[in-house]
DNA sequence: AAGAGGCCCTGATAGC
DNA sequence: TGCTATCAGGGCCTCT
């Protein structure tokens, strides 16, 4: 489901509720995520105090009082919400599928506060928990992930020393979270789109013009994405628990058949697979 | 060794 | 109406 800027409108609107309170009791339904959800998990959580909610790329990282971290990822389809114990009034609505009601059906992890508990509910299952014992695990665990975005370390030459002598599309790179770490599908075409880059280029016949565009456009995408509360490209009619509004601000995601809204530009957006994923770009001012 | 493709799943929608 | 096919915001594994 989420990229990076809705994770961290996740994480954002999770950490006010839940830091500082104490995990009472933990149910797995379900334990069949991606991974297996560890037999261990509920002796884990329980009594545990949330000291807070963190995130890198498109994980969530809860910081529990006993020093083990618990990592959420969302996959396609895992959204969280905070409703009343018993009744099913909805206090907070983390998903971004816009449904005020949350349906019973795959809610296969619910952890229970003093007020109200927290339901992870995903229809697909490719989401997963997992728990980190220590610092040292918590290391490799994101070692093999790329930088993120607003990473120091993420800047033009960066994304020039990488892509230069590769054959692969630039729009794959973009995907690559060895590479780059938070972009998803939707912002990668968003990205290329505003750097006037084909997503097919291949990633040698990138300059370092086009690098500078890429870092600035990434950055820029993102950061205004979290300012509009993420994406909601589902289930648009009910408005009332809707959360993210940069869907309006697609530039060619989802814009197959529709004008370029460059001015000027006298292009119609074009929906083309790259490695069996959706790629919206504009033919005519992106090369 | 880089890179493409398949696969893990369910649900919504399109097309017949 | 009821079927089938296609697609969906991710990531990892396998094969070439």
């Amino acid at each position: 489901m989420p990229e990076l800027p809705e994770v961290e409108i996740v994480r954002h609107s999770l950490n006010k509720k839940i830091i500082q309170k104490t995990i009472k009791k933990v149910i797995v339904r379900n334990r069949n995520l991606r991974t297996k959800i560890p037999l261990n998990f509920k002796k884990i959580l329980e009594n545990q105090k949330i000291l807070n909610v963190g995130r890198f790329s498109k994980y969530l990282i809860i910081f529990l009082s006993g020093r083990n971290k618990l990592l959420i990822h969302l996959g396609m389809s895992g959204t969280i919400h905070l409703l009343e114990h018993h009744k099913k009034n909805l206090i907070t609505n983390m998903s971004f599928y816009n449904s005020p009601k949350l349906p019973d059906k795959h809610n296969h992890v619910e952890i229970f506060f003093d007020k109200f508990k927290l339901v992870y509910n995903d229809p697909r299952r490719f989401g997963f928990f997992e728990i980190i014992k220590d610092q040292d695990q918590f290391e490799k665990r994101f070692k093999k992930l790329g930088p993120e975005p607003f990473d120091s370390n993420f800047d033009p030459n960066y994304i020039y020393n990488n892509l230069k002598n590769k054959k692969k599309s630039v729009k794959n790179f973009l995907l690559d979270q060895n590479f780059i770490s938070g972009i998803g599908n939707i912002y990668a075409s968003e990205i290329l789109y505003l750097s006037r880059i084909n997503p097919f280029k291949e990633a040698r016949f990138i300059n370092k013009v086009e690098c500078k565009k890429i870092f600035e456009k990434t950055k820029l995408v993102l950061l205004n994405a979290i300012k509009k509360g993420g994406s909601s490209i589902r289930d648009f009619k009910n408005i009332s628990g809707s959360k993210g509004s940069f869907q309006k601000n697609f530039k060619v995601y989802q814009r197959e058949g529709l004008k370029c809204k460059r001015v000027d530009c006298k292009g119609i957006i074009q929906k083309k697979n790259i490695s069996n994923r959706s790629t919206f770009f504009c033919g005519f001012c992106q090369k």
